[in-house]
DNA sequence: CTATTTGCAAATAATTTGCAGCTGG
DNA sequence: CCAGCTGCAAATTATTTGCAAATAG
């Protein structure tokens, strides 16, 4: 069973409708991986799929946000990302290079939920909680390691 | 001393000419407290300041975003607020009524200093690590309490 | 079939820019 | 004085919308 099978059941899965715009876009968004913003997601499919329109790619990823597809990241620079992964994790937001790299450590996770468990939070229904570690990469073609 | 005298020092301090403008549009943004936007600081200042316009309320806070005067948050809703603590806090996101409100928790706040402080970071220089509570706020209208 | 979805072009919103004139130190 | 700041209007960028045509189920 190909990847594409999957994301035309995870379609399907959310009640929305397997078309052929839907496929490609949320395929490139699992394909990037890099939090990649609507102009670099378009820029990508457009190649082969020239009669893709912005204005669907915009509205795709909005039905995708609201269907728990996909989420959405916002940088300090203001333009909306768009991440594949709906688990909890945190964010390594690189001021310099404009990267938005996962974390997830399983120690600090738990730490936090258990952390929130405890407290007594009233009027505020949570969805999730993330961890935005913002900083510049020293050097911009290495990957940043945390062990 | 009046705050507006403090708010002068802190411009000088910033290296930043303390003009006007400037004042006052620090001044409100420490005044509303609600992490307002653009146009809400311009909404603000407006009626007793018709004369400054809009492009300076832009440059102004980017200038003290810079200078290490405000921070700069980001919402899923992807506009930019502005926010005057400048210490390690968090934020509870509330996606139904669009508020920003602080949070902070020493005990929170050492947890993960501390978790960082014993992980090997490389390639990365950190400058603050926040912590994003997302959810909805049950009655719009009371507070929300964690404790 | 028919309710949704898409593509287009136009509208709106958000932010930036260039530049002449103003102003704080 | 004069480097840096501001105001204006125009430019750019990001996103949304209305609507007729296309299409998945």
């Amino acid at each position: 069973m190909s990847h594409l099978t999957d994301i035309k059941e995870s379609l399907t899965t959310a009640g929305l409708k397997a078309t052929q715009q839907r496929l490609v876009i949320l395929d490139s968004v699992h394909q990037m991986g890099n939090h990649p913003n609507v102009e670099q997601i378009y820029a990508a499919i457009s190649d082969s799929n020239p009669s893709i329109s912005k204005a669907t790619v915009y509205k795709t990823l909005e039905t995708f946000v609201s269907a728990g597809l996909l989420s959405k990241v916002s940088t300090h620079e203001g333009q909306m990302r768009y991440d594949p992964r709906m688990d909890n994790h945190g964010h390594i937001n690189c001021a310099n290079t404009k990267e938005i790299i996962d974390y997830y450590d399983e120690e600090l996770n738990e730490m936090i939920v258990s952390f929130f468990r405890k407290k007594k939070v009233s009027n505020l229904k949570i969805k999730n909680i993330t961890l935005q570690i913002n900083g510049d990469k020293i050097d911009p073609l290495k990957e940043i390691q945390i062990k």
